[in-house]
DNA sequence: CTCATATTGACCTATTAGGTAAATAGGCAT
DNA sequence: ATGCCTATTTACCTAATAGGTCAATATGAG
């Protein structure tokens, strides 16, 4: 069904794909407007709809790719053998990290997606859930090793403070990718600095 | 000028301010319905016109009047003489949580105020910008006493993972308030929970 | 030159935008 | 009851925008 827009030329693919993860993401199903993805795509709004044929099973379409790249670009290359706390967090953070450079709409997308309440998409929303679980939490923070933790600490407060801690930093760093579209960071210094900041955690909590 | 508004009898003010306050903050001032704005609060469009005469010096009055409030009821309530970090935090997100109680959205406002690119209201934002600062860190955060530390820490870092993990912890209290309105939350409960998290901060950063 | 595909300007109807005019509802003094 | 003032609403205005389509053009391959 989206075939044609599936073997689009990629620049011209993404730079769609892209606007319009960024329209939903900012505003929603219902306020957002395909005058605006279409102009921000640099196409004509009839063009859009060549490929696309409407509003709502792009929304869904987009739904489902962006869960597929979720997927093999993200959940997939978690190592849950790795039960050390901070290097997980490592690994999550410049994973997402990386994507975003590629999608920096995605994650957000897939947020609203998930709590939307637009009644033109929620019933079709719930029937493909495939479990995206509002709290990543559980899943990919349940079985840490918590032995290497100071013996005093309250090991899931320790945790919890932990994880809000890398998490103030991923989000302090994407907001930037988010507003200055140049994408061309210095990503070898955020990860130097990242693990500064990892490793004063570590200092911190662990014995 | 807006005189009619503020002489309103308190209930009804109080539902015309917060419905105002949370369709700006969502939308932004260009994306925001008056529409909106007046089935919220449960009078009519005609009637909330009465009060406030037009959109535009809606949201300007609603700036002013919220960083009014802000000043009165937060920051000059932070106490600068205290100089530990934790109870700084401690401070502020008790503060934080008192008077999202009363105004579920008066951040997020006053957050899209200072940052909208609108065309309309720009120039009138800039114009009385009695310096919001975008960062409150060095303001609020500037001044601390570091001693307490342990010696091996990097302070400026230990600073901002404090920083990060009590503000994660913040984020998710007042998205919970946000998301049911059923504003008698159990403080009690929540300020024990705080505390438990502030004292494993300090056992975790301090001497 | 032809045919098919890519692409667009102009347009459709329905809805919503901000805002108002004029009529009504309601309380209060006479 | 009467008149008067304010509170409040119904019905409406024009302009813009919504999602989407049609018919015409631009473009490239054979």
């Amino acid at each position: 069904m989206f075939s044609k827009f599936l073997s689009l030329e990629s620049q011209r693919q993404s730079a769609i794909l892209n606007a319009a993860l960024k329209e939903f993401a900012k505003k929603g199903f219902d306020d957002a407007s395909t005058n605006v993805i279409a102009k921000e795509s640099g196409i004509s709004k009839p063009l859009m709809f060549h490929y696309v044929n409407s509003k709502k099973d792009f929304f869904l379409f987009l739904y489902d790719y962006c869960l597929d790249i979720l997927g093999r670009e993200y959940f997939d290359r978690i190592d849950l053998n790795e039960k050390d706390i901070v290097e997980r967090l490592r690994q999550t953070c410049l994973l997402k990290i990386q994507l975003i450079q590629k999608y920096p709409w995605i994650f957000d997308f897939i947020r609203v997606a998930v709590f939307t309440d637009s009644e033109v998409v929620k019933d079709d929303l719930v029937k493909r859930r495939k479990m995206v679980e509002a709290s990543i939490f559980e899943r990919f923070y349940g079985d840490i090793d918590t032995s290497c933790f100071r013996s005093e600490l309250d090991t899931e407060k320790a945790k919890q403070l932990i994880f809000w801690a890398v998490g103030g930093y991923a989000d302090q760093i994407l907001e930037q990718f988010k507003s200055s579209d140049v994408s061309e960071f210095d990503f070898e210094k955020i990860r130097t600095e990242f693990d500064g900041y990892l490793n004063e955690l570590r200092k911190t909590y662990y014995k």
